[in-house]
DNA sequence: TAGGAAATGAGAGTTACTCTCATTTCATGG
DNA sequence: CCATGAAATGAGAGTAACTCTCATTTCCTA
């Protein structure tokens, strides 16, 4: 999930040919120009055409890999790992502490996946720039809606149930506040321990 | 908030002249001007130009009034009405007890200010318009930040501390997904009993 | 190595939004 | 009641993010 500063790496490998592996490089390419660019002259400043010059494709092209500029920044693929690792939890553990384990064990992966500026730059985006921030929560509903259905597969209620929304709303709206406390106070301290008290604070109140 | 499909009515009265009255006017037109078209032709094909000249205004006009085309559907005025609503129950009383008598008491205010069937396409937007939603999830902050206030002044801590932020946000989101919910199911029984169910889980967990 | 599919580039078009400047419309003090 | 200033509007040009289409190149595979 964006929310949580996630990795910006690349998928997987579903056929590694010369193509796929192209594939890769451009779509690298793109998010390593627009990170190199959004550091020089700040987000607004940094036009589509400009990431397409720089990172050696046309506009098109860029369009073709990210369907908005945000997204260059945003997307991740941490969702899927979530949803792995939640899934390989025994299923009597409470949602809340298959989140605390897994966070526990796969927070690192997303972060230390790239470069710690770009994490750092990514959710300092989030928290300052709206478009960005919009299409993070955006971003958030989708990984809600996973969680519902690991909600949903492990209680045996629906997926849709207005109950189970709102809880999987709670905890992923929860470790979205936790990363923006984490880039709001300059990045100090563990993500971790912020996203910790986050799921405390959603289990006991406050 | 307008995630809980707010009235789109106009603020209050600063000083009534002329000048005021007509501003007023303009505002309102614009917005049913905009209503009118979605609901003949759906958001996307609505543009800015249609809506300035469906309300006999220039496009300029339409942008010095909102910011943005999608602030013409969501803008409300819910938020003030909900911080005063707040701050006048009793301070001892729990922030969420205080939440459910607030919206037992006015959440008609919202939705009765206007049209049924505006208060319906607007909460239909919100669910199927993507720019629509994420400007909603936006406002969704905006409404957290109060609600942070509100908690400060009750409990002393700080508005900004981590624990604050997560229980406003799964509050204020409790609220919005009750909306959808609503807007999902077709509108169908009564968005007050959503919001408490909501509400209540937030309380209890799942 | 030829044929087909996928990826790219080029370019035109749309639309939301911004800025500037001239004009109109209202408020108000003399 | 009118003149002066301020606020609101309109007109128009400009930007930039997308979208679509079509021709061309690049790779895969039989």
């Amino acid at each position: 999930m964006s929310a949580m500063a996630a990795s910006a790496q690349t998928p997987a490998e579903p056929k590694v040919g010369l193509r796929e592996r192209k594939k890769i490089k451009t779509r690298t390419a793109i998010r390593e120009a627009t990170y190199r660019l959004i550091m020089e002259q700040g987000y607004d400043a940094t036009t589509v055409e400009q990431i397409a010059e720089s990172a050696e494709v046309s506009p098109s092209t860029v369009f073709r890999y990210f369907p908005t500029k945000e997204d260059i920044v945003l997307t991740d693929e941490f969702d899927p790992i979530l949803e792995r690792e939640l899934r390989s939890r025994p299923a009597d553990e409470s949602l809340i502490d298959s989140l605390r384990h897994v966070i526990d064990d796969s927070l690192h992966l997303a972060l230390e996946s790239d470069d710690p500026e770009v994490s750092r730059l990514r959710t300092r985006l989030q928290v300052e720039v709206p478009a960005v921030r919009s299409r993070m929560m955006e971003s958030m509903s989708v990984t809600g809606d996973l969680m519902c259905r690991v909600i949903a597969d492990r209680t045996g209620r629906d997926a849709g149930d207005l109950e189970v929304r709102v809880y999987a709303m709670a905890l992923v709206g929860a470790m979205m506040e936790a990363t923006m406390y984490w880039a709001q106070h300059d990045h100090e301290g563990e993500l971790r321990d912020l996203v910790m008290r986050a799921l405390d604070t959603v289990q006991h109140g406050l």
